[in-house]
RNA sequence: GGGCGGUUAGCUCAGCGGUAGAGCACUACGUUGACAUCGUAGUGGCCACUGGUUCGAUCCCAGUACCGCCCA
């Protein structure tokens, strides 16, 4: 059945996709071979960026894909033991984000009514049925994965390598737990990693507030203008702040102001009352406040800010949080008036401690309860009521009575402010002073930075490396745990504090009676105490080690059993429980000794760093860890460098001390056309699967492999798109018209080029073997754009334009036979070649075309080499292509019809050039459309062309427009006379001999010599020409 | 404000010491043993600007302008 006329990729690429997948042609290891000396063959492998669960295919992995596929595919052919690990990353926020909609789409119980169990067991539900949908997606863009292989982070060894790792960072030291400032997201109410968090300026204000001395003191308040002239001095008994934020006012811990600052000097370490609260703060001096901006004086809220944060520790002022995990002023704690003598006490120098002060609810009542914007409304009211903002008297005439009324409004400025967003919720993140887990990132930076120095990874382009080592050089503590249900639960237990240094059995008797019991539950006793945690992979080895603990107790709660139970709350009850039973009972097998898990789960990049290692099966020692691990190239898109690549780099130096790659190849955003970002606002979103349905899945694939330039802009233009199916038409026609001819009966696929004795055919052998070296040499630097440039200059530009045409005239000839075999050789070489880049016409073709002993997608990589270049078979066609274009561009310009055949007429004629047109001639003739070639001088009426080593003429005497042949070769010599000029200019400056390498002045002596033949030749034939008139 | 890039044909981009290339678009013409998703020929560039280094700069260095991206 002879071949359609084009490719269809709908058709194709399902039946080639199934293809694939039932032979397993990713699966690891697939066309391995051995070495030539039966060595193990070279190992490649690539982890996927996991895609989030949630997640559906867009042109970034489209364009991420494509780039890993080509150098699997690259690879694999070559033979080497190859691994492209696929997978998805469980996604903590938005995968929970996703389920919780769903639920209150279809009415479900919320998350918090069916509870973390219930919640969980809808999660995996929900991950069973659309979890897959981007895993698929990838095959239609004919990733060759490894799809056996394929991981969940929630799946598998994976948690368990994850929970393993926290444990080992944990007894290394490198994580701890701590009371710090973190981005609070207060609509998923969890923390969230600076990284996740969107700085965006937004249309602000801010407030400016008085606070008054106390003691009814006053201060002379001086300003200055730059030259150091008074323009304003006032007694003030208040000092002026401003705020962007007024409800964080109700937890100010001081009012700082510089210390160089001379307007505030003489109130430094007085106070002032804090306004709608019942507290008096200090005035203190600290580098902070920017005496230049506002007032120069600026409250601090430490538990609501971060630079606030930092001034309260330098002076270790207490922070005292205002709001609840909704971000509402907090209602919880004692009421404000009893919480407010605490706070004096405190700030009198009473001693406490951080969850003394975090459980200080200061929220004056009327608050508590409020969203913090309401909240924001309030404050401002009532300061204003009290006459505390700094405000502008307005005035306004009553038009009946005609009396003034005079109005004080508060002095607001409308300004841009610069306002955190959740990237996940879109919500102003509230900075809040909760308790978290952190990597401490300081003590695992080093290796990783030092393998980038030292070479052991490099990060491409280079510029990434520059970012990489600015990060982590800067690098701050890691917030990894969220306060989420979905996602890897940390492995740490909590039991009450059991530091009972001061209890005393009073009888001595080995048994507790009432009197200490009461002792060990009341105030001040153990319940009260802040909790004691040991962290392990699991219950049974935490166990141990609070049994460690319980046996400094005295008898019998050294003996107690360890048990399991809800959370803090739970354990109170259940200790009180067990004593109570004991007291009765005195039998101390009933004392239990409660814990409970912490309920936080892990960063969800904190087990995506580990997707190196987790997925081959890590903390086992697997064969493909032994063999895959360190991997060979990350692509991955530079906005992710942050996320994932420098913490992959920590964290598997910390953990197995070794580089996760050795070679990180980082891209830039893909864009649309005008190089804007796609955006579902902007309506500017391409889908990669419409694109894949209209021009095929190999169009978008070498439009991605064209645009990735290193370093490069990604602009995805659909009219590229199509020009590149057109492309993979070509071949497709190319083979087509091999097959037309005969070339594929038979034929067989060889690995070495047929004999060959037509220059034709020597020269696309040749052609086909620098392709090979450019598409090689392209690939090993990562450069995606010059291999596919190569091959499309290659099939297009060398196969079609020209071999397929000079075979036209060889199929009638004595070398007919030979030229079949090369067709045929060239024809798979370009499959072959093209495979890794456009995998779906390339397999079709391959099987359309000839019998096969394997599938493309495991056909060997060729190895030949410059051997098969030929240079007088080069030399000879370069001849014949210039000679067929100067023809044809000579005809076409001075309009010879092109229907018509010609006469050519050799007046010079080198020895090259004559074997060259007589080898070559049934070539020539066809495709210059010429009759036939005599030697001898040139007629009157002919147009000429000068080559290097011969000259020609087409006598043409009647047919041509004289005055447009002379505009022709006038023009050339223009050119020429200006390129001589140039070449003259540089020669006849002494320097340049002189200090110009050799062979630079010997090719523009040659250059010139060879413009100054040629135009030589064409001022003869204009003389000629104007001979005639 | 800090960091990293970019500015080359109408458009999208390569090139990065020896006087500029591709694809698309555009113009003209379409003879042919595959291909109109095509063929042939052609038009189109003070390589952002200003200095410097060099025999020679689109390329290296410094500065200016404008445009991106990342981090505050």
């Amino acid at each position: 059945m002879p071949m359609e006329k084009t490719f269809s990729p709908a058709e194709a690429e399902a039946r080639i996709s199934k293809l694939w997948f039932d032979q397993k042609v990713g699966r690891a290891g697939a066309n391995a071979r051995l070495g030539p000396n039966g060595e193990n063959p070279e190992a490649f492998s690539i982890m996927i960026p996991p895609p989030n669960v949630t997640g559906s295919l867009h042109m970034g992995h489209a364009f991420n894909n494509t780039l890993q596929d080509i150098l699997i595919r690259w690879h694999r052919m070559q033979g080497h033991d190859t691994l492209w690990q696929v997978g998805t990353d469980h996604a903590g926020i938005a995968t929970q984000m996703v389920v919780e909609r769903e639920l209150a789409r279809t009415q479900q119980p919320s998350r918090r009514e069916m509870g973390r169990e219930a919640f969980l067991a809808k999660v995996w539900e929900w991950k069973d049925q659309s979890g897959g949908t981007i895993i698929n997606q990838l095959k239609r863009l004919g990733a060759s994965c490894d799809w056996d292989r394929e991981a969940f982070t929630m799946s598998g060894n994976f948690p368990d390598a994850v929970i393993k790792v926290f444990v080992d960072m944990f007894d290394k030291g490198l994580i701890y737990r701590g009371k710090r400032l973190v981005n609070w997201d207060p609509h998923f109410e969890t923390a969230i990693s600076d990284l996740e968090v969107e700085n965006l300026e937004v249309a602000g204000h801010m407030w400016h507030f008085k606070y008054i001395l106390a003691d009814k003191q006053t201060y002379e308040y001086i300003e200055k203008d730059e030259d150091g002239n008074v323009v304003l001095r006032e007694t003030r008994n208040y000092i002026s702040i401003a705020t962007t934020r007024p409800e964080t006012m109700l937890g100010d811990g001081a009012v700082a102001v510089h210390p160089s600052d001379e307007r505030y000097k003489s109130i430094i370490g007085k106070m002032v009352h804090l306004p709608l609260c019942d507290r008096l703060i200090p005035i203190i001096a600290d580098e902070y406040p920017d005496p230049t901006f506002g007032s120069g004086a600026v409250k601090i809220t430490g538990a609501h800010d971060f630079n606030d944060y930092q001034v309260a520790k330098r002076n270790t002022l207490p922070c005292y949080r205002l709001m609840d995990t909704r971000a509402q002023m907090r209602a919880d704690g004692a009421p404000y008036a009893e919480a407010v003598l605490r706070a004096r006490e405190i700030a009198s120098g009473s001693p406490t401690d951080e969850n003394e002060v975090d459980a200080l609810n200061l929220v004056p009542e009327k608050y508590r309860g409020l969203d913090r914007f309401e909240a924001r409304k309030q404050v401002i009211a009532d300061i204003n009521a009290l006459g505390l903002c700094v405000s502008t008297l307005h005035s306004e005439i009553d038009p009946e009575t005609g009396s003034e009324h005079l109005t004080r409004e508060a002095f607001v400025e409308a300004k841009k402010i610069m306002q955190p967003f959740g990237d996940r919720s879109k919500v102003v993140i509230e900075p809040m002073l909760t308790d978290q887990w952190f990597v401490d990132t300081a003590k695992i930076v080093g290796p990783a930075l030092e393998a980038v120095r030292s070479g052991a990874t490099r990060i491409m382009p280079e510029s990434g490396e520059k970012t990489y080592f600015h990060w982590l050089e800067n690098i701050e503590p890691w917030c990894i745990s969220r306060q989420l249900w979905w996602g890897h639960q940390i492995p740490v237990w909590y039991g009450l504090g059991l530091d009972v240094a001061d209890f005393t059995d009073d009888e001595g008797d080995n048994a507790l009676d009432e009197v200490e019991i009461l002792r060990l539950l009341g105030d001040g006793g153990h319940t009260d105490r802040e909790a004691v945690f040991h962290c392990a992979a699991d219950l049974t080895t935490v166990a141990e080690r609070f049994r460690d603990d319980l046996a400094a107790l005295p008898h019998p709660l050294n003996a107690a059993r360890i048990i399991e139970v809800a959370d803090r709350h739970a354990a109170v009850a259940a200790l009180a429980a067990a004593l109570a039973d004991y007291a009765v009972s005195q039998d101390p097998t009933h004392l239990t000794y409660p814990v409970w898990r912490d309920p936080d789960v892990l960063d969800t990049w904190f087990s995506s760093g580990l997707w190196p290692i987790g997925t081959l099966g890590w903390p086992e020692q697997t064969a493909e860890l032994a063999k895959y691990f360190p991997t060979s190239t990350l692509i991955t898109g530079a906005d992710i460098i942050f996320f994932w690549v420098a913490r992959m780099m920590m964290m598997q130096l910390a953990v197995v001390d070794e580089v996760p790659f050795k070679t990180v190849y980082l891209h830039g955003l893909v864009r649309d056309a005008k190089g804007k970002k796609m955006s579902k606002s902007l309506g500017n979103v391409i889908d990669p699967l419409e694109i894949i349905d209209e021009f095929g899945a190999d169009a978008l694939r070498f439009s991605n492999a064209a645009m990735a330039s290193l370093g490069g802009v990604l602009k995805l233009d659909t009219a590229r798109i199509a020009g590149y199916r057109n492309f993979g038409t070509k071949l497709w026609n190319a083979c087509r018209f091999a097959e037309m001819n005969g070339v594929w009966e038979g034929h067989a696929t060889q690995a070495a080029p047929p004999t060959t004795k037509a220059t034709a055919n020597r020269w696309i052998i040749g052609e086909t073997a620098k392709a090979l070296a450019e598409v090689n040499a392209a690939l090993k630097d990562y450069r995606f754009d010059n291999a596919a440039d190569a091959l499309y200059k290659f099939v297009w530009g060398k196969v079609c334009d020209w071999y397929v045409e000079f075979a036209k005239p060889l199929f009638d000839g004595e070398h007919a036979a030979e030229t079949r075999a090369t067709m045929a050789w060239v024809l798979d070489q370009s499959m072959i070649l093209l495979h890794p880049i456009m995998p779906f016409i390339t397999e079709d073709l391959w099987a359309t075309t000839g019998r096969r002993a394997k599938l493309l997608v495991h056909t060997d990589w060729p190895t030949y080499g410059a051997d098969l270049i030929n240079p007088e078979a080069e030399a000879e066609m370069g001849f014949v292509t210039t000679l067929i274009e100067e023809i044809r561009s000579a005809r076409a310009q001075v309009h010879v019809p092109v229907g018509l055949k010609c006469d050519l007429v050799a007046t010079e004629l080198s020895p090259a050039a004559r074997t060259a047109w007589t080898r070559n001639e049934a070539l020539i003739k066809r495709l210059a459309r010429i009759d036939s070639l005599t030697e001898g001088t040139a007629p009157k009426g002919s147009i000429a062309l000068a080559l290097d080593g011969a000259a020609f003429a087409i006598p043409l005497a009647g047919l041509i427009d004289i005055a447009e042949e002379k505009a022709r070769l006038s023009k050339t010599m223009d050119k020429l006379a200006k390129e001589i000029g140039g070449l003259k200019g540089r020669l006849n400056n002494p320097n340049f001999a002189a200090s110009a390498p050799e062979d630079v002045v010997e090719e523009a002596r040659a250059n010139l010599a060879a413009r100054e033949e040629e135009a030589a030749k064409l001022q003869a034939a204009l003389q000629r020409l104007a001979e005639i008139g």
